[in-house]
DNA sequence: ACTCTGTCTCAAGACGAC
DNA sequence: TTGAGACAGAGT
DNA sequence: GTCGTCC
C-alpha cells in the first residue's frame, strides 16, 4: 500500500524537506486524519483485545487513547473514513463485503468520535485523496497517516508518527519544499511516484529511488523515459496514465460543502458506551476524560473570545491556519440534495461504484 | 569495486506501576 | 498486513 | 525506562 518507497526517496534525497515538530506545535490546528490506516494499524499491531462478547476492541480503545491524546495538545482532528477504491487499485486479499472485518466497528468508531465531539467525514474514495483536498482548500493544516500516497495526492504538509506512545516529535514532511529540493514540477512528482511503485499500476523492474529521480529530472515524463527504456523491462499492467489520474483528480468529497465543528466530550455517553456496552474499563477511561477536562475547561475561560486562540500567543510559526470558528458538522439538512445523502449511505455499504476512467 | 534493487526479517499501541 | 533496516546479489 | 496488562 501507498508509495513504499517514497519515504526513504525523500530521506536520502531531501532530508530538508522533513522536520522534526513536537506535537504541541499543532495546538489549535486542524489535522486531517486517515483513519483507516490507523485502525489498520491497531488491528495488525496490538496483541488483540477481546471483550466479555467477544468483540475485538483493539481498534476502538487504540482510536480513543490516540484521539484524545491528540486533543489534549489542542489539536482539532477531523477523521477521515475510507470509501470505495479505484477499480485499478491492487489489493491483495479484501476488497467487498464481507472480508472487511469491521462494519460494526466502524460504526463504532463513529459513535466514539460523536461522543467525544470529533468530526469526522466518509470519504468517496481513498482516504488519502480527500484528506489531501481538505489540506489543499485550507481547511486543514496536515494529513495524519503513515501512508505516504497523501504527498502524490497532494497534501502539502503530511504527518507521520503521531502516537500517544511517542514521546519524541512527529515528522512533518512538506510538500512544495519537497517539489523545490527535488526540482519537480507537482505532475512530475506524482509521475515519479508511479515510476517508485503505487497502487494502481504495475512496476518497471530495476527501476529504484536512484534511477527513478535521475531519469524524472533528466526527461521529465514517464512518456520520454519510456523511450529510453528496453520494451521487455516495461510490464504489460505499466498503466501511468490511468494512476496519474487517480492522483491527479482523484474522487473526494466536495469540500466546500464541508464544515466542521468540535464539541467537549459528552462523558456520560463515552462512558455508557465504551465501559458499560463495550466493557472497557470504565475507571480508566473516567480517568482519561477528567484529564482531557481539566486540560480543556480553563483554557475556554481564560479565552472567552476563541479568537484570541490565534495569532497572538504561543506560536512562533504560525500563518494561515484555517480559522475553525463556527463550523459545524458537514450537512445542513435543509439544502440536503439526495446525492448527498446517498454519498452518506455508502458507508454502510456497496452501493455506490465509482466511475473510473 | 561500487551502486542500486529486491528480498528477507522483525516489530508493531497505550497505559500505569514499578 | 505495513515499514524499516540488513544483506545479498544483480547490474554497471 | 522497562515491563506486564488491557478484555
Amino acid at each position: 500500500m501507498g508509495i513504499q518507497k517514497l519515504a526513504s526517496l525523500i530521506k536520502k534525497e531531501a532530508p530538508e524537506s522533513i522536520s522534526a515538530v513536537p506535537p504541541r506545535d499543532y495546538r489549535d490546528r486542524v489535522l486531517a486524519i486517515d483513519a483507516s490506516v490507523a485502525i489498520y494499524q491497531f488491528n495488525a499491531a496490538i496483541p488483540t483485545i477481546i471483550n466479555r462478547d467477544g468483540e475485538d476492541l483493539s481498534a476502538l480503545q487504540g482510536m480513543f487513547y490516540r484521539t484524545v491524546y491528540m486533543l489534549e495538545n489542542g489539536i482539532k482532528p477531523v477523521f477521515v473514513l475510507e470509501g470505495p477504491p479505484p477499480a485499478l487499485k491492487h489489493r491483495k486479499g479484501n476488497s467487498d463485503g464481507k472480508s472487511t472485518p469491521g462494519h460494526g466497528r466502524r460504526d463504532d468508531l463513529e459513535k466514539m468520535l460523536r461522543y467525544l465531539g470529533v468530526p469526522y467525514i466518509q470519504a468517496t474514495g481513498e482516504a488519502e485523496a480527500t484528506c489531501a483536498a481538505l489540506v489543499k482548500h485550507c481547511l486543514a493544516w496536515g494529513t495524519v497517516t503513515e501512508d505516504m500516497d497523501a504527498l502524490p495526492f497532494g497534501s502539502t504538509r503530511l504527518i507521520r508518527n503521531l502516537k500517544a506512545n511517542n514521546l519524541g516529535n512527529v515528522e512533518e514532511y512538506n510538500l512544495p519544499k519537497l517539489l523545490k529540493l527535488l526540482k519537480l514540477s507537482p505532475e512530475q512528482f506524482v509521475e515519479l511516484c508511479i515510476l517508485l511503485g503505487c497502487d494502481y499500476s504495475g512496476k518497471i523492474k530495476g527501476l529504484g529511488i536512484k534511477k527513478a529521480l535521475e531519469l524524472m529530472q533528466k526527461h521529465g515524463s514517464i512518456e520520454r523515459i519510456l523511450k529510453t527504456i528496453k520494451k521487455d523491462r516495461i510490464p504489460a499492467d505499466f498503466r501511468y496514465q490511468e494512476a496519474k489520474q487517480l492522483f491527479l483528480q482523484p474522487s473526494v468529497v466536495d469540500v466546500s460543502r464541508v464544515q466542521l465543528n468540535w464539541r467537549a466530550p459528552d462523558e456520560e455517553n463515552l462512558v455508557q458506551f465504551l465501559s458499560h456496552e463495550k466493557h472497557l474499563n470504565e475507571t480508566k477511561i473516567r480517568t482519561k476524560l477528567a484529564k482531557l477536562r481539566a486540560i480543556q475547561q480553563p483554557k475556554e475561560k481564560k479565552t472567552p473570545k476563541k479568537r484570541s486562540a490565534q495569532s497572538s500567543l504561543s506560536d512562533p510559526n504560525n500563518q494561515k491556519q484555517p480559522k475553525m470558528t463556527d463550523f459545524f458538522m458537514a450537512k445542513k439538512k435543509s439544502q440536503k440534495q439526495p446525492q448527498r445523502r446517498a454519498a452518506r449511505l455508502t458507508k454502510s455499504g456497496k452501493s455506490m461504484e465509482l466511475p473510473v476512467p
